[in-house]
DNA sequence: AATGAATGAGCGTTCATTCAT
DNA sequence: AATGAATGAACGCTCATTCAT
């Protein structure tokens, strides 16, 4: 991710202090005011470093959205990755895996999330950064992979489309952390947030999973306090 | 040809194909290059008129996408608000009734559901424009009252958030739609939509209707040569 | 004034008409937002007849204003020459006169001698109407040939330059009525503007004229009480 | 003007070079074309500058005649007021002051008392520049406090109005000045310039003050080499 | 004569990028 | 490395003028 690193110590460091701090700046930016947005004179100030230097580390706003991206984007890209091409594992564990990894990013960083979201993933169609232009596709064929392997071992329902499951699964994860980004769900307390996790994979899992395989299901009925009365409806019995 | 009342008749329709030219033009340099990607100048070319003209018909360019906007997006909401607040028709129905609606629109302009979904549905952050700007958020709640109407009627599991379920089926619906848009599916024949609208529909009920309600399926595996002797089923009785 | 007449004369008329109102709605807009504010749709709406026709009655907007100028001006500065060349009048006699020109001028349409003061008399050096650009120029060295004159004749005080004459009186003349176009004398009554004008023909007039020749002064004394004392003198001691 | 001179010291005075040479430029432009015959292109070709160059130093078109108008106007102004408003000099030696004034500016910047007369004085009806728009106002009011305190003094004949007196001695100094600016005085030498000035000052003052009142006549007759002989002709005998 | 749609040059403003220090 | 002044292409919008009817 870093090619520089030599020199000093200290000014390595040093370097790349600064260029993270424009770095996080431009999300900031990027975050309030989408890519159009924000001008370099933004993310400069933001920064509280000169105009002239942000291109001392980046050679252009593409290139430094692309960074954003990678910073952002790739990591996010890799942890999903890790959990769709586990060995050992089954469709269940994996997409709640990557449930799991969408749901942890957001708790750590709204915000980055919501430049993810808004700007990288959903860059529009003309594209303004070439290489993450269609960032979410690739994310999304990953995980048809992932569906069309488990099909194979007849983890998945066989009438299904792999890419149309990846599709419905991205979609769902994607609009589930939409409604917290943008307010449509008010309750965004830790609590809440496995909640959603939970229902958003939860319902995925068995509208695609074949009738046969029964879903792990955990307790995250809200807090109805009939609720107790109420049978753990379960799955199937 | 000038005679007054011949003149005005003509002068009408006239001025509406002029309107509606650019508004096309408009759409499709929109899908082409997004809201900041497209100058009135390509808007003009694509029109094949004066670049003032476009200035003639609209006030700026925000009331040009916001005419965009309305004419596009504003005829699918109450489409979809239609189903989703049907008197006497099941969450099924509905469900599948908003798929169909979202999937013909598709089939009827993809181009313009291109520009729904890329630039309207999701404008970014800063919002362009701003009575569209949640327009999506306005859809996603309108469905959150279906699901929690029919919550209260035992047509949707009760441990469910309906918020976060209009989320899912948004979600899924888009994303789903977006794999087309995107060139993901690569088959992008009407029974393909038709199959793929299916499965949307069926995989998301199947995750949320309570166990004990069946669901009505429809035939639309890929490959099952067999599926010429299953009858057309309908809706469900 | 008008050239045109021939034809019919209910043509011509009507014509004539037509033209008189768009050169109204001119002088109206002109005074309202200046040359430059003042845009032919503006005068078109005004006038109540469509945009193009302005185009038919007048080659462009500079003709327009020239027209406007012509008819404004033109008249006035004839009214002011036909004073200023009179053969068998004192000084102070034209002085008085054209203070009455230019004071009957603003009683009778107070809006057209803004337009005078403001966009035609004075306007910026650049000029927008070539002709009419030195317009109150000419008025200057007009005046300054009767002041020669009346200088030759004894009737002005040797030692002033008849051109620097013409400039005072001009100035102060066209700065006492700006003070009534600008709203800085709040009394505009017909009485108040027969003050203003007898204190500038006077104040003038004693400050140019020899010692010698004394000053006719008309009673124009605002509301001294005890002006009834004072002896509503004609001519002074 | 002048290329590099020095280095670091200088900085702070080269960008106060930098933004002076581009409101020389726009004074020159503007005197020139007016205000709106004034486009930015002009104002940094005027200067040698880049096109944005000019936006670096000025908000925009109005922010740049707005610190036009306060560079020339406002000094100008206070002086006037300086005058105006000091506390033991006579009537007559305020007004011969201010004319002292306008006529020192005059001759240390024609072209400024151009822009100053034409474009900032003057702004037509609509008015660009919102403060200061009515800038004349502002003086023409301050001297009629000047005049109004004289007045109560015994300094100004009773029956005359303080305000219109004002407007006379401002319009008479304005005229004055615009006699010049537009070449109407072909002799711009300094003494014919403090010829004008004296007999402005001195028409004004003969024609205002009260009879009893004699006025410092300063020697300005234009060729009379005999003048030296002639008595001082006091004001009344 | 009358209408108003159509045209396009012109200008103010923005902002990514470069450059001198 | 760091700064911010300097550059100029690009684009939205206006509006005088023309043109077809």
């Amino acid at each position: 991710m870093s090619q520089r690193q030599s020199k000093s110590v200290e000014a390595g460091s040093r370097e790349n202090e600064r260029r993270h701090t424009i770095l996080r700046a431009a999300i900031d930016v990027f975050a309030r005011k989408g890519y159009h947005g924000c001008r370099i004179a933004d993310v400069a100030r933001e920064a509280g470093v000169a105009y002239g230097l942000v291109y001392h580390y980046f050679k252009n706003k593409d290139e430094l959205l692309e960074t954003v991206a990678e910073t952002g984007w790739g990591g996010f890209v890799s942890r999903i990755r890790a959990v769709a091409e586990e060995e050992n594992s089954s469709l269940e564990a994996k997409v709640r895996g990557i449930a799991d990894v969408a749901f942890e990013a957001y708790r750590v960083d709204p915000r980055a999330v919501k430049v993810l979201i808004l700007e990288i993933a959903r860059s529009p169609a003309g594209g303004h950064v070439a290489s993450r232009q269609q960032a979410f596709l690739d994310v999304i064929r990953m995980a048809a992979d992932m569906f069309a392997r488990a099909q194979a071992e007849g983890q998945l329902r066989p009438e299904l489309d792999p890419m149309l499951c990846a599709s419905l699964l991205c979609g769902s994860i994607e609009m589930g952390l939409t409604a917290f980004v943008s307010g449509l769900m008010e309750d965004r307390s830790p609590e809440a947030l496995d909640r959603a996790k939970a229902q958003i994979a939860e319902s995925f899992l068995r509208g695609v999973l074949p009738s046969s395989a029964p879903l792990t299901e955990t307790s995250w009925k809200q807090e109805s306090p009939s609720s107790g009365t109420r049978p753990k409806v379960g799955k199937r019995a």
